[in-house]
RNA sequence: CGGGAUGUAGCUCAGCCUGGCAGAGCGCUGGCUUUGGGAGCCAGAAGUCGCAGGUUCAAAUCCUGUCAUCCCGACCA
């Protein structure tokens, strides 16, 4: 393509909307234009990004054995009902009323396909016999997203590559998402990109259940804790530590209980810094309805308490904060100064709590708090429990190193579905003894955008981006310096014409335009391979050749660039390939 | 939905406090020169100062409302 004829609208100065790295050098190269907040156009550079990942994640799905169809965006309210996702999208799902004739039409556009699929599946399946199988599409999918943010990281439209697995037992379904998980290994690398398999919320199924694909990036919207010794990855709620319970005993060097005067301290903050301690220094005690009993549950202040793993260890079916009334009745005291000592209700606490000597806590009385309260003695502990989100430094829980805190893009998720679809939508086959059973389901989720922005975002330097071959825009970029200059016109347009005919990707900078201006334009759009043509290397009979990443060009004499290009491209595709 | 910020030329921004001709740089158009890391000179085009209302002889500037965008939080397949 030469670059005259396209339409490549790069920017010198960053727009003052963009913040994240990404969303800045998407747009400064040209490659996006914002329509609206989460809402973008894809410029005929970035489009071709978009379109070359889309093809790469077709084909590994094709590799593992999965089918391409293609559904409808337009889906009937009615679905979304059946399977009680209408109330649990909320807001999310965007759906409205259209008039067809005398009647009214309620509509919901595609935040994902599940309902769609199942109920495709419950149509065409009948037997056992026509299992296992896993069909995918690559779709435009839409959410009314509270706040769209990061530019292309989080919009309320984008492509996404969703496939369902349906089988009739749990093998076939182990199978199934053996098949995507492998295949998304092999997409990210394939695409260039880091990324760590994640553990994430498993659902009715348990184990091992539910995978995120995470890209490391520090502005990714999502924290994870990694394990660099063994690999564990899980999200910060849904990550176990590898805390056990320490010793319950007063310490020997313990201070007196004082109750001290704290108005209107109701917060960790407040009081730490009306009584000059740290935060860490101090019991959260928060009231939960766990079911229909109050327990008071104790955080050391300046953790997050989980409220997943309270209700996994209270076995209770839901959790939630207790109302001021019930925190009145169980403390005594309004909202804001519960505390350990002499609650009259159930007590659970963190492993990090009894280790705490000379703690602060609130007095269960108004505007008062306790300092020096120590386990054992002033207040009671069989036993302690993993109940807040996992930080930075935790132990493993499978290698006992401490785990790092890491900021990633979601780019992929695998999910083991299990029946939930199938039984709410029908969908069920007969086995060999005439039986109907519910299909079992999993789901695989791509978001091919994020593949994009998560390259920008991470793949990149102070010049501008840097793309690897598999997913550039163009493969080559040829630029003649003057194009005035009828000797590097002519050495240009026959590299060209041969570059087209080798079926390379190539960009031709024919444009009027000083060598400076060029080069920056180059380094902005990040093309993987430059080849420069320019007067006074002709003089010498060479043109110059240098990947993106390279301090300074290599010169290979002109009847050879040819065969240089060709080999440095296959030897870089085999590299990105071998990942 | 709560908190904060910003809306002036295609882009980056000044002007607003203290009301009085609508500004600069980049980009764009034409011309000449230049041609190895975002060129120089000359001549131009380009704005409903987000929108609506109010105060005033007079509003980009002050007041009220509203819309949009960005950031933090809440929420989130």
């Amino acid at each position: 393509m030469r670059w005259s004829k396209t339409f490549i609208p790069t920017l010198k100065e960053t727009p003052s909307d963009a913040e994240v790295p990404s969303h800045q050098l998407m747009l400064r190269a040209g490659l996006i234009r914002q329509l609206m907040a989460g809402a973008y156009t894809y410029m005929p550079l970035g489009y071709r990004a978009l379109r070359k990942a889309e093809a790469i994640v077709r084909e590994e799905m094709e590799r593992a054995g999965a089918i391409e169809l293609f559904m409808p965006a337009l889906q009937p309210i009615d679905l979304f009902e059946r399977t009680g996702r209408k109330d649990a999208f909320g807001n999310v799902l965007i759906n409205f009323e259209v008039q067809r004739g005398d009647k009214k039409v309620h509509l919901a556009l595609g935040p994902t396909h599940e309902e769609v699929v199942t109920d495709l599946m419950s149509h065409a399946i009948n037997s056992y016999r026509q299992l296992p199988l896993t069909v995918f599409q690559i779709q435009t999918k839409f959410r009314n997203e509270e706040r769209p943010r990061f530019g292309v990281l989080r919009t309320s439209e984008f492509l996404m590559k969703d496939a369902y697995s349906f089988g009739t037992n749990l093998e076939q379904l182990d199978d199934a998402y053996q098949a995507m998980y492998n295949a998304y290994c092999r997409i990210f690398s394939r695409c260039g990109l880091t990324y760590i398999p994640v553990e994430a919320e498993s659902g009715p199924i348990g184990g091992d259940a539910s995978h995120e694909f995470m890209i490391p990036a520090p502005n990714g919207e999502d924290r994870i804790v990694h394990c660099k010794a063994c690999g564990y990855a899980a999200n910060l709620e849904r990550a176990d530590t590898g805390r056990e319970t320490p010793p319950i005993e007063t310490a020997a060097n313990a201070s007196e209980l004082k109750k001290v005067d704290t108005p209107d301290a109701t917060s960790i903050e407040q009081v730490s810094k009306m009584l000059d301690c740290e935060p860490s220094q101090m019991i959260k005690t928060l009231i939960y309805q766990a079911d229909d009993e109050p327990v008071a549950v104790l955080i050391r202040g300046d953790h997050e308490a989980n409220e997943g793993k309270i209700r996994r260890e209270l076995e209770a079916e839901s959790v939630e904060l207790a109302t001021p009334e019930t925190i009145q009745k169980v403390t005594g005291a309004p909202v804001g100064f519960a505390g350990p000592v002499g609650i009259s209700c159930k007590v659970i606490a963190d492993h990090d709590i009894p280790v705490i000597v000379d703690a602060i806590t609130g007095a269960n009385e108004g505007d008062a708090h306790y300092t020096g309260v120590n386990v054992g003695r002033d207040y009671q502990l069989d036993t302690t429990f993993d109940l807040r989100n996992a930080a930075a430094g935790d132990p493993c829980p499978k290698s006992g190193e401490p785990m790092e805190l890491v900021h990633g893009i979601e780019c992929g998720h695998v999910f083991k579905l299990g029946t939930k679809y199938s039984v709410s939508l029908g969908a069920d086959y007969l086995d060999e003894k005439e039986k109907r059973h519910p299909i079992i389901m999993g789901c695989y989720g791509i978001g091919v955008n994020r593949i994009i922005a998560s390259l920008a975002e991470t793949s990149n330097d102070e010049n501008g981006l840097i793309w690897p071959l598999a997913v550039a825009p163009y493969e080559v970029l040829l630029i003649p310096l003057n194009i005035n200059d009828e000797e590097v016109m002519k050495v240009s347009d026959n590299f060209y014409s041969q570059m087209q005919d080798a079926g390379i990707d190539v960009l031709y900078d024919d444009r009027k335009q000083r060598p400076g201006f060029k080069f920056k334009d180059a380094d902005l759009i990040g093309i993987p391979l430059r080849v420069v043509v320019g007067g006074k290397g002709l003089k010498e009979g060479l043109v110059e050749i240098k990947w993106r990443t390279d301090g300074d060009p290599t010169k290979v004499p002109v009847d050879e660039a040819m065969d240089t290009v060709n080999a440095m491209l296959a030897q870089r595709r085999e590299e990105e390939e071998g990942e």
